[in-house]
DNA sequence: GCAAAAGTGTTGTCCTTACACCCATGC
DNA sequence: GCATGGGTGTAAGGACAACACTTTTGC
């Protein structure tokens, strides 16, 4: 408002009505600011929904648990290779399910000054993924037991947790949380896990029946002290020739 | 992988395992890279979808439309104000609906050199918010004529309009897209024109009355050349206090 | 044989779909 | 009076929710 003049500079017009020739020296006359991509990084294993933490080695968040990210897109890097970078030398891990989330701006954000933070949310199964990493007291924790972060990566976690709680719903990304082989009772778990909710068995079973996207592996559940479940495999093959759209009014 | 030591350095985390304390040398350590905010702003008008585009004003890009959007975050803003103060800059419109979307980040995207752009959708009543400026020739296409745009704003215009179609069916967003007070059948056209579908008007009609969201205003069209439609409201104030979580599975 | 979870069907309800006729207005 | 879209109801089919008993295994 007070910034019009500003504005007619700054912005990539110009009065005079001619074009704009050097570009690299328009992008260069513009204020640059410091980049990360976090990563909120999901698990599930003893029936819960865990998330991948730090220490934050800043002083000024002592003792407080911090996501998983880095100053990014110095090199000459996409978003999304910038998001798997970090992962891949945070923790070792690599070929893990990533999607880009929200993007953070607030400019009291970092006490350092002003840093914009791309959010990614990841998904894994604790079993396959094993740490390779241990810096920063690197380790799982139960979304439940989480409360104060470094920074506002509480408020990251938790745009991250309801985006999961959405999109689970939607596309078959749960699986990534699974080992390649899973029961029902797993699958079931899983999402009563995530949606904090309670599912009727039969309801469940009876619904990824008809789906009809789930192979039967012929094997069973191993050591289990109870009648063994037979273990599953998503037909992801399938389920991209068959994606539909879905049309329909609810709100 | 073969910045193995960089990230040593680069994160923000330090091999002696002690705190770092000068927060804003660490951030001022860091590459800092250009951003900007670009907005997808929606109209409704003639039962079509209409994308408001300027002429861009790089020479490079000479003919080629581009989105509003302008290099921000410079001020002591969020992004979310950011993309409001672009928008009344380069329309002079307000209190308009906005919503982050996605953040571009392609390493080629912009010829002057690396700008990682975060893309906010809008939706406003074509009728209500005239344009106040009119520079580069700031005009409403239907978005079915758009075929290139500079840089990759084909790219973002295209995820704006997927992300349109999915959150309409959601929420009741489409509501900023007409008048304040519209009648059912503008809302079908509406919902039509985004959903690239033909819907059964009674399912219509009786979908949005059994929701009971629509306040019957008890006034009528006025000037049409037959028998005029009832209009209605939308009841935000209702609809805000029902939200209810939905919990399914589809996909 | 007991504990613990696997596996399985039916019924009622609700939501969705498909479909046709009369009505109010402008010209 | 005719063209145009407004307004309405019903029946069939499909999806979802609720619910209980038998089976298999480990101990």
């Amino acid at each position: 408002m007070q910034k019009k003049k500003r504005t007619a500079n700054i912005g990539n017009r110009r009065e005079d009505g001619g074009l704009i020739k050097d570009v690299v020296k328009l992008v260069a006359g513009y204020p640059k600011i410091a980049i990360t991509v976090d990563c909120v990084i999901f698990g599930f294993d003893e029936n819960e929904l865990k998330v991948l933490l730090i220490r934050s080695d800043l002083e000024r968040f002592k003792d407080k648990w911090s996501l998983l990210g880095d100053f990014a897109v110095n090199n000459n890097e996409d978003l999304d290779e910038a998001a798997y970078r970090i992962l891949k030398e945070r923790t070792g891990m690599d070929d893990v399910y990533l999607e880009q989330v929200k993007t953070f701006g607030n400019p009291a954000r970092h006490p350092g000054g002003r840093v914009l933070t791309i959010a990614y949310c990841s998904l894994l199964n604790i079993q396959h993924h094993q740490l390779k990493i241990h810096a920063n007291e690197l380790h799982w924790h139960s979304l439940s037991t989480i409360k104060e972060m470094a920074f506002d990566h509480k408020l990251i976690l938790d745009a991250c947790y309801q985006w999961l709680q959405k999109r689970i719903q939607e596309h078959p990304l749960g699986f990534n949380l699974l080992p390649d082989k899973f029961s029902l009772r797993e699958l079931q778990n899983l999402y009563e896990a995530i949606l904090g909710v309670e599912l009727d068995r039969r309801n469940f079973r009876k619904k990824f029946a008809s789906m009809d996207l789930l192979i039967d592996t012929g094997e069973m559940e191993q050591d289990v002290p109870h009648r063994p479940g037979k273990l599953y495999q998503f037909d992801f093959k399938k389920y991209q020739k068959q994606k539909r759209k879905w049309i329909g009014i609810d709100f």
